[in-house]
DNA sequence: GCCCTATATTTGGTCTGACCAATTTGGTCC
DNA sequence: GGACCAAATTGGTCAGACCAAATATAGGGC
């Protein structure tokens, strides 16, 4: 995961799942430092470190005299990545509201972008939306292009609130579903009508459109990946997975 | 702000604060752990604990060799209170962007909860709208009960993704803008209409409309708390704030 | 002059052992 | 049972030390 094979942030993970898989309810005591130092056979300044980074996570509460368990609901959003890949198969709930979270806060994202774009940022939008129409029959071409594209939106929209927020919904969700290996089985038809109607609305100049499209491209993603994660749940493998 | 009154706390707030201000440039070196220390005249563990702080919150990325400054860009949503905390008056771009993030997550979450919730939940959300209405003309009064109702939709939309958001968003944004004391001038008017209209929208279990009137009402926020806050920055005391 | 390499230094990561202050705990007394 | 006090536990901090990785430095070859 993090993974900074450092001794602490390796205990700061294991504790951190233990946390989330509920191994303490919220409220309950924390094993004292000594103690976890005792366990995983490291200084109490190690574990220390890792104490830190769960009370930055908002997972626990330290005070002199005992640290305690807080509930996940009261987390920070960086748990999210480790309560997906605490299973095999994600959770398709929580991927579902990912995805819906994601899709309102791209939409506005764009809307915005497409109202906001300088002259010379719409002819490079749409020079990406070019280069995107020219691989849309090859999925695997096309993921670093729509990240390019979305990233210029999301410059262009210049919104640091949702920037950073998405720096997190991608760090936690994306990389994990990428390296899980998932693949929506998205119609090219599709595709090519939000790449065609993401054009209009760029020479429109109409953000609610634009905004209206990714809406709808995210409700039959979010359709696509239900049945991919059901599909796999049943034991079948599927290769590559697309966000956005 | 934060000031859980430790030293490495101490240490944590200022340095962060120093990276905010742009202090370092991004990708420049970080002072090395010994002569932080030197500097704060603290122990090293103490400096190496701030330094995990700021490292979980993406500001610094350390390596066996030495520390580096990260972009502002690429950090941790947790960086927006103290972003909003860094000047005597807020950001007002900073501000509207998130009203605006406020307003999409927001929106989304009483249209699911609308279209989700049980016979008994719409009771009780009917009953916390009279609730509000009966105090519609005391803002003072209204406050708690808007986060009761809130708190309500969230638990009945059952989203964790923008849960975990929306915590961090009022952390960071809510409490700040209460510290200092903010009110936007809101007709009673439009509050009462927009009651209305959720109620209508309960009746109907048409979580679109509900949707809609969220959305309406924090235009009309943006629009007051923009004011409030230009009318502040020209060195007026205005009083109290309330947001959603 | 420039580039490459070997060495020395700096830096982060960890450990040990110690002290203080605040909290908790346990027992005592009423 | 409840109020009160002493002892044990716990987090916060400090000091000094060692290692391995990364960086800076000096030197030699061209």
């Amino acid at each position: 995961m993090s993974s900074n094979n450092t001794i602490s942030h390796e205990i700061a993970d294991i504790l951190r799942d233990e946390i989330l898989r509920q191994r303490y309810r919220s409220g309950d005591r924390f094993p004292s430092e000594r103690d976890l130092a005792a366990r995983f056979d490291a200084s109490r300044g190690a574990v220390r470190e890792a104490l830190s980074q769960l009370e930055q996570l908002g997972l626990i509460h330290t005070q002199p005299g005992g640290a305690r368990v807080q509930s996940v609901n009261s987390a920070s959003l960086a748990v999210l990545g480790p309560l997906l890949a605490l299973d095999d198969h994600p959770d398709p709930l929580l991927v579902d509201q990912f995805l819906q979270t994601f899709s309102v806060l791209t939409s506005m994202t764009v809307k915005n972008a497409v109202n906001a774009a300088s002259p010379e940022q719409l002819t490079q939008l749409k020079q990406l939306l070019v280069e995107l129409a020219n691989h849309s029959d090859d999925i695997e071409a096309m993921q670093p292009r729509w990240r390019e594209f979305l990233e210029a939106m999301s410059t262009i929209a210049d919104n640091l609130v949702v920037r950073l927020i998405s720096n997190d919904l991608k760090a936690q969700f994306v990389d994990q579903m990428m390296k899980r290996g998932f693949q929506p089985d998205l119609k090219k038809g599709s595709i090519d009508r939000l790449l065609a109607t993401l054009g209009v609305s760029l020479s429109k100049r109409d953000g609610e459109l634009a905004s209206k499209a990714m809406q709808n491209h995210f409700e039959e993603l979010r359709v696509a990946v239900g049945k991919a994660i059901r599909f796999k749940a049943q034991g079948h493998r599927s290769e590559q997975f697309s966000v956005a």
